[in-house]
DNA sequence: CGAGGGATTGATCAAGCTCAACGACAGTGG
DNA sequence: CCACTGTCGTTGAGCTTGATCAATCCCTCG
């Protein structure tokens, strides 16, 4: 990992991509990312681990990571799968509390990283920062929510429709964010299984599969997968 | 359901317990209180339902209550089981957001309700009420994770042995929450499954079941169950 | 007493896991 | 340039687990 200072202007860039600081001004956004720093980090290193002190916020702009637990059987459980640009870790930086997970990336990448002291003066001076946390922190809850109900589907191959479907909202065509390795234990599949629900899928017509790129050929078709039976 | 407005300092007692109050001293819970209203319900009548707009707080101090969506088969997951004295749905009267999912009573009970216009005014005088929120929103987003988390432990009795220890942390002796119905389906389990978890957890000599009430008989045991294999 | 809901038990079935083998591909080093 | 290696994805075969279906039991309550 190597932390390096670029200009301002191109952190600030970052910044103002997101939803958080989306109530200040460009002159704000400058002080800001004048206490941010750009650390570039290999494929495979640590954001963080967890029980770890929160001691600066991460924000993701280059590559990508996964938040996983470690269960009691030693197997690893991918919680969040994470793209730019976002805050990692966020609330528990913002609490003071130790990492609940660990944070690895998956490919080389970027971060830009704030010290927790420049967050919290910032959120003082600008209340509605904690505000637009209560927002983040209520979406990621949603989509907690979202991935127990998907677990709880028990098939897979609906699984993989209600995931697909919810990826490519924005347009037909999304790129997996990870190795499929990863999507797969991130819905709770074996790969084997993972790959053979992708192979139904695409049998069927519903999708398209080329490498990790995804393309709907036929959205009612996919939905049709949500009903089990 | 009825609405009453008992003696104020029956109400503040129960705000008292919340820690989202916490910061209040005795004449400022006094003055919340004054906005409250206590409601009695009955068994299965509906405190929220999904997409409803969340225009007050509700806190369980009575009896308890499910949380729970319904999934694209019609079937129903249950999300959080509910019991005094607690908020509910509190994230979405904040935000003003419409709530995310059902909340219905199991048993009959009672709740304090307060405005959100009046809850709004509070957190603007008192800013660490928000921050109480973020706490909150905190601790029940890793709640979401231990769950996400204990459904990919595939083992039903495995499943049922983190439950356990997870509810009996205080003490060696719980309550059910709900009906083992219900807390099947909130472990991601039918029924039959769930009971035949249980005969297997008290036949190990691990736990003994009395109707609704859990007695851990052996923790190092019921530990045991936690690894698969 | 009978009715109804919940819990348990038994028998069968199917979905996904496991294990194993193989193919595709990238990176490495001779 | 070509073996060698390791990772990843796919495919096949058999097995295990929990779901399903059905019957029974046990309460509570009218």
């Amino acid at each position: 990992m190597k932390i390096l200072k670029p200009s301002p202007e191109i952190k600030a860039r970052h910044l103002q991509s997101l939803e958080i600081f989306s109530d200040l001004d460009k002159t704000e956004i400058l002080m800001l990312s004048e206490k941010a720093s750009m650390r570039f980090w290999d494929k495979s290193e640590f954001l963080f681990r967890r029980d770890e002190a929160a001691e600066k916020l991460e924000i993701l702009v280059e590559g990508t990571a996964t938040v996983y637990s470690i269960l009691n059987d030693g197997s690893q459980k991918v919680i969040h799968i994470v793209s730019p640009v976002t805050t990692v870790g966020e609330a528990a930086c913002f609490l003071g509390r130790p990492f609940p997970a660990n944070c690895q990336m998956t490919t080389d990448g970027a971060t830009l990283c704030i010290p927790r002291n420049s967050l919290l003066e910032f959120s003082q001076q600008y209340p509605d920062i904690s505000w637009k946390l209560i927002g983040g922190l209520y979406s990621r809850l949603r989509e907690f929510k979202n991935t127990v109900e998907n677990h709880s589907n028990k098939s897979a191959v609906s699984r993989l429709a209600t995931y697909i479907i919810g990826e490519a909202r924005h347009g037909k065509e999304f790129i997996l964010p990870a190795k499929k390795n990863q999507v797969a234990n991130f819905l709770g599949l074996r790969p084997e299984s993972f790959s053979r629900a992708i192979s139904q899928l695409s049998s069927d017509g519903a999708v398209e599969f080329d490498g990790n790129i995804v393309t709907v050929i036929d959205i009612h078709r996919l939905e049709s997968f949500l009903f089990p039976e």
